[in-house]
DNA sequence: GTAACGATTCCACTTTTCGGAATGGTTTGT
DNA sequence: ACAAACCATTCCGAAAAGTGGAATCGTTAC
């Protein structure tokens, strides 16, 4: 009498949080027959149905929903059991990344990011994937990306993030602007329009709060775009103003564009860049390793940022 | 990025505790070709050698031995994931149970165990292997016997072992044996010649020592004997003594055999009589259920047999 | 240097697992 | 009531994985 396979244990924890074969089958990158085999042989050695019909769908049994803890924590005891191993052979491995990022984020931290994982692990991939329009919390569930970077998506209430940097927005504007003549105040802020940086036409935010709250004005959104670098290079000959986020100004040639920056005059909310993963993640090394690393050199480039413009 | 095996943790477990590629092998039933296969697996998977060159043997390596006590408490705690459904299914299951033990427990428990095993688990098949002269450990150790039943083995530290009962010797002789016309004392006792059941010529026990140490007598052994069933049958034709522990007198047929008993007028230890087992059989929901019901049929049996002979 | 013992690799065979196709089960919409 | 939609299960041929015996390798004892 061996034991049971082991193994069964990782359907058994997917199969039951997902309450669904086929969802667990796509979770685990397999077929459904062959998670409906592994479902099949779990109801065996547990002599449990483990999931049940409910009408269209199906549901944990009882037996199942009350040992989901356990089976987590074998789970995840499991594969602690190789973390610290398994770093030791970062040279060695080929993972990829896919992860989701405005084209700032991609244009600020890309290369860094990529440049200091390369230093541990040099066969590594990292792809970034296209921002659609969908909450960034529908392809962690899936699995389909492994991190998102931003700062603007809510998140579902079981997706794991963390805080990257806390910034400020600053107004970009062609170099000979005129709102540069003078210190910039509220009332000159609204004599000009702006371009609002949405994919989800959410065209105002903490900016026009703030003028309306505070001065009792109103600024004007003369168009929405859907990532910065639409704009960037042909703004140098309107009088339009760009808000974005301070770290990223490093990364724009501002003189080769004719641009300037400056600060908004008004006590605005700080934006909070943070990366988020699914807690299937949690245990990963690799992926933890990817998440230190992207934290480090997010950290570097903001503390450079803040250095090249006070 | 599944996760490894998590079924190899059986074999990292038996890998580390047994220090041996071939050793684990026998003591999982398979082959050494299957086991270095696992073990190569291993040594991929945690990026660490495990067991690694010591001379002519194996020893773990820094980081198995590191973490062999969390790799046994996440397969305990894995295969107890099923105890409690385990034993649900008794009534379905087959389980083979090979049990050592001497004569006189085969005869005197034998039947009431199956009986009691059968009420639960009908299918279930109990062997009582034949006494050999190897001392009771290397078996359990070795998987080979489930259980053993007696009283007279030295067990190895990590051989789990619980009292059945405890029991007074008793003298058996011929119906008509002189001994018994006068309240037996030590001095009739050494007027007689003794039968030594050992099958490792250990003659001399706590009857020899007690006539010694508290009445400065000795009494005659005729003859050593492997088995008390060797003996019972023919000597009623003769003056011999045999000392027998009383619970099995109830299973010895005195009429039918011409015999009687009396008891020893001396202050003797209890001979205690119990079960013992390898721990890989603490979290076996259905060994325990063995050993369970093994202890509450000695109890019983026990406890019948002391209301026939007070 | 040779024999003994255990670990590893090779190889042919067996067993298990895989996913696509087919089938079965339940609900929803007309 | 029936057809469509969705998911779970079973069937089937092919691929992958596992098995043990034989051969080879590595280390030590004599």
């Amino acid at each position: 009498m061996r034991g049971y396979d082991l193994d069964l244990l990782r359907y058994l924890q997917v199969l039951i949080e997902e309450e669904s074969v086929s969802a667990a089958a796509r979770r685990l990158k397999t077929s459904e027959p062959a998670m409906s085999r592994h479902l099949a042989k779990l109801r065996v050695v547990f002599a449990d149905p483990i999931l049940v019909q409910s009408g269209r769908r199906m549901t944990a049994s009882s037996f199942a929903a009350g040992i989901l803890a356990r089976v987590q924590e074998v789970v995840r005891a499991a594969d602690g059991l190789i973390e610290t191993q398994a770093l030791a052979d970062l040279a060695n491995m080929e993972p990829s990344f896919t992860i989701r990022a405005n084209d700032l984020i991609v244009a600020s931290l890309g290369l860094p990011l990529l440049l200091a994982l390369r230093k541990d692990c040099p066969k590594c991939e990292v792809i970034f994937a296209p921002e659609v329009d969908d909450p960034a919390s529908d392809p962690l569930r899936q699995d389909s990306i492994d991190l998102y970077i931003g700062a603007t998506d809510v998140m579902k209430p079981e997706i794991r993030r963390q805080t990257l940097f806390r910034d400020r927005m600053r107004g970009l504007v062609r170099k000979d602007h005129p709102i540069l003549d003078q210190p910039v105040t509220p009332e000159t802020m609204v004599r000009y329009e702006y371009i609002s940086v949405s994919r989800r036409r959410r065209a105002r935010g903490p900016i026009d709060w703030a003028l309306r709250d505070h001065h009792g004005l109103t600024r004007r959104i003369a168009m929405v775009v859907p990532n910065y670098h639409a704009m960037v290079e042909s703004m140098k000959d309107t009088d339009l103003i760009l808000a974005v986020p301070g770290v990223v100004l490093e990364h724009i040639s501002m003189e080769a564009l004719g641009l300037a920056a400056f600060e908004f005059p008004l006590s605005l909310p700080y934006v909070e860049a943070f990366q988020a993963w699914h807690p299937r993640r949690d245990t990963d090394p690799v992926h933890r390793w990817l998440r230190e690393t992207l934290f480090r050199v997010s950290r570097q480039v903001y503390q450079s940022a803040r250095v090249v413009c006070p």
